[in-house]
DNA sequence: AGAAATTTGTCCGTATGTATC
DNA sequence: AGATACATACGGACAAATTTC
């Protein structure tokens, strides 16, 4: 039977088929998708492009596969940022005190560019960065 | 003929000479890796066998590879840190000043830590970042 | 604990489609 | 159009890790 492929390969049309099924939560986090023979009698496909359909979405991080046991579905990737954590910065022009004129070898009084970040957390106040620069050249 | 493999597996050891020629320069950036007909012929492994060595090396970003013409070696990553740049980081007790003391919600002249980074570059002061966060709890 | 079954990993050989020169 | 080279796909075989009994 020659083998067509007329737009997109089978095992991206197969790993979009799966993709489809982990998202909409057919295959929920921490599942397993189904063995590679069952793929292979259920898309009629050669292990080897179940194998590669599989790949695609390890490649994007969808599931994890572990010799002799299957893939499972990874949980969706949590967004690192607890909550209730925000940061805002702006930059303004600041005269050197004595310490920075002599790190950076201006006179005091003279124009540095400051940034300032300040980082809170569940409102209150963490931290506060400030980073200074010349303000002529980089 | 039985396919034996202790320990690594063929592509990867065929990847690992390959990354070998690469990084010696043997193999300069720009260059095209041979042929996988050639690599066929020279490892005496399988085109599978081969085309997943150099998949290997692609997705360690080695190498690009386009369709109908070849693997050709990329530029290395530059280092993103030329040389001369040192940084030396100390902490010490400050007094807020006003605008300091608003964000912490703390009466001016309370002790803040303040951790101050100079960072050189080519030995002259590039920035000095300095960060502040209130001295009794974290 | 150990043997068997299941499942993924690796490798081979081949055929054919498709892009580039 | 022809040659070359990469991409996709198939099927079979054995190895290695895990699970099951």
């Amino acid at each position: 039977m020659p083998t067509l492929h007329y737009g997109q390969p089978r095992y991206r049309l197969i790993a979009d088929e799966l993709r489809e099924r982990i998202q909409s939560g057919a295959i929920p986090p921490g599942a397993l998708l189904p063995t590679e023979s069952k793929l292979v009698i259920e898309f009629r496909a050669s292990r080897g492009t179940i194998r590669q359909a599989i790949s695609v979405l390890r490649q994007a991080g969808l599931i994890s596969t572990e010799h002799g046991r299957g893939s499972s579905v990874k949980a969706p990737a949590r967004n690192l940022e607890p909550e209730g954590v925000e940061s805002h910065t702006r930059e303004c022009l600041v005269a050197a005190d004595t310490e920075l004129a002599a790190l950076f070898a201006v006179q005091v009084g003279a124009a540095l560019i400051r940034t300032e970040t300040v980082n809170r957390r569940h409102g209150v106040v963490d931290s506060v960065v400030r980073t200074y620069r010349p303000s002529d050249a980089g």
